[in-house]
DNA sequence: TTGAAAGCGCTACCAG
DNA sequence: CTGGTAGCGCTTTCAA
């Protein structure tokens, strides 16, 4: 690799000086002269030292970084992909590099070089998370855990996803829409997204004496079949259609053409996760816009809070703020908000 | 963070044996009789030791992680989401981690903690690179670089844009189309790949005496900006549409629908990056498959080809394979290549 | 305001 | 097959 790297003591040597001197002065620490700290570092920057981050990590005990583990079963999803963009730069924030982690399929796991770790929507049996157990490894889920026993984090962060599409029903509703039908993942997208938006949409649907119609989808279906799914499920007398997984309403619209739906008309099209190249900001769709990169940013943000230790004992729940961007049609049917 | 960790020394006085001992049995290094190996391991786990990467590093100077830098000007874009999951599945490949960097908006740069970067699309003005320059990391780009001067890297991987178009074009005029049109991005979004597309369509239009059409838009663009261009875009003597932003295709196929144009009939579309959910697999549109997550993959290889000093002095350029894929209407055509 | 010494946990080297 | 020694480059502590 890189050969006879310059180090501290190759400029303590070349001004005279200690390296601990050197060292104070580069790092801004201890009480140097200003004039020694401006010949430090000038040798610094015309020798080209770099620090040896290693070594820092090394009698620091902090790596400097992050860890994001995105399940294999969503990795494909956009949102998370956002998601993993705003993380970076939560991570930045806290001066820490962002690691991604595809220990999946690794046979002799190594030890995680990262501070702590956010996790998407952890499962009970995720590898991962008992690694990370063993490692101590303090972590963050983002998306709240499933299954039982629960798995053990020290905070979990999520957006209210239950709140948001209960407004959307309402707003639909008051809009005067009486039969609305749910596309969503089948139960290989496990999440607690995911079986949320199931249940509220069941539990509102009794709530209102509504019909259930509800059809689930494997996650990795072809275009082909979720047009199938549209078209079964889009019967004649269904007048909105909520669609969970990102960007599916946005890919309906063809679909509910030819099926000579008029939308906006006589149907209303909801995306439960707006994407932003596709639905955010078309004025024929209703989105719930969760903003997937502030996510990722709150969630690194929450990660450092943990690892200062600012967040006491107990596990931390914090909540995600979410938006409903409503159609023009809604939007002239209800008003702004 | 992680209290009173267990070190190899304190292996070693637990079972009376050297810490030389107790690594090379945990490393599998070294001529370590089995009996004494399993003793290590059991001890290991008993006392839950987890080796300190740090010292590891600071000894073996390796980080045990490459980075990977995708510019902001294309952050958003699925293709470099998918190409990054590559990525990540390339280092697992060399028993590395990924670190993703975020800093472009970074004041006080620390220096990297990886032993290499991939660089896509590399620009000349890019400090992320001057950065990588000074402290002489090894790079490779992804898509060749731009620029004058050239930025200097270690390698190049790229895919074959030009042929790919080429192909397709061909395809479109041996399938009876002679008005074919190109949507694409303006310059800033700068890469050797849209450079490429762009001269690609002028060249091979000169060669075959036929109009140049082409629209270009702005990375930012909105969804009724898109629409607005295909609409003034796609005029009646149009046959063949060519998107170059992917996804594009497919979600232009409402607005040609609506102007009348019937797909597959009297109209060609094709997508010059196929979305896998929504364009490759679809019969009714012609997709230039990269496969990103393939590329990533080989990308991060070729950077483990460099750092194991591989490749020699030279800088070594390297072709991703693409293909292309024919809807429905040329295979029927032309057959299924 | 500066410096000397110690040591973080590991692996390389070489001697037994 | 095993162990002793040295040292990676840095920060910490404490003495000057």
């Amino acid at each position: 690799m890189s050969r006879a790297r310059v180090t501290i003591v190759d400029l303590a040597r070349e001004l005279g000086l200690s390296k601990t001197t050197v060292s104070d002065a580069l790092q801004g620490r201890g009480q140097v002269a200003a004039t020694t700290r401006e010949r430090v570092r000038e040798a610094a920057d015309r020798l080209g030292y770099v620090q040896n981050r290693a070594a820092r990590s090394l009698r620091t005990r902090t790596l400097g970084a992050i860890g994001l583990y995105v399940p294999p079963r969503v990795r494909s999803f956009a949102f998370y992909m956002e998601f993993a963009m705003g993380a970076v730069r939560g991570a930045a924030a806290l001066d820490a590099d962002l690691v991604l982690f595809a220990r999946d399929q690794e046979h002799a796991p190594r030890p995680f070089a990262v501070d702590g770790a956010i996790v998407v929507d952890p499962l009970p049996d995720d590898p991962i998370l008992r690694l990370m157990a063993e490692q101590r490894l303090p972590v963050v889920a983002a998306g709240r855990p499933l299954g039982d026993p629960l798995p053990q984090v020290d905070a979990v962060i999520e957006a209210p996803h239950a709140r948001l599409l209960r407004a959307v029903l309402d707003d639909l509703r008051a809009a005067g829409r009486r039969r609305p039908a749910l596309l969503a993942w089948d139960r290989d997208f496990a999440s607690s997204w995911s079986s949320d938006v199931q249940a509220t949409y069941r539990a509102w649907c009794a709530e209102h004496d509504v019909d259930v119609r509800l059809q689930t989808l494997p996650v990795s279906s072809h275009p082909h079949e979720l047009r199938a799914a549209v078209e079964a499920l889009v019967t004649p007398e269904v007048d909105a259609l909520l669609c969970a997984p990102q960007s599916l309403a946005g890919r309906s619209r063809a679909t509910l053409l030819r099926l000579g739906r008029d939308i906006g008309a006589d149907l209303d099209l909801v995306s439960l996760v707006g994407d932003p190249t596709t639905e955010i900001g078309e004025p024929a769709i209703t989105c719930v816009d969760v903003d997937p990169t502030a996510f990722g940013h709150e969630a690194a943000l929450l990660l450092g809070e943990v690892l200062a230790g600012r967040t006491g004992e107990a596990p931390v729940h914090r909540e995600h703020a979410g938006r409903v961007r409503r159609s023009a049609r809604l939007r002239a049917v209800l008003g702004d908000d």
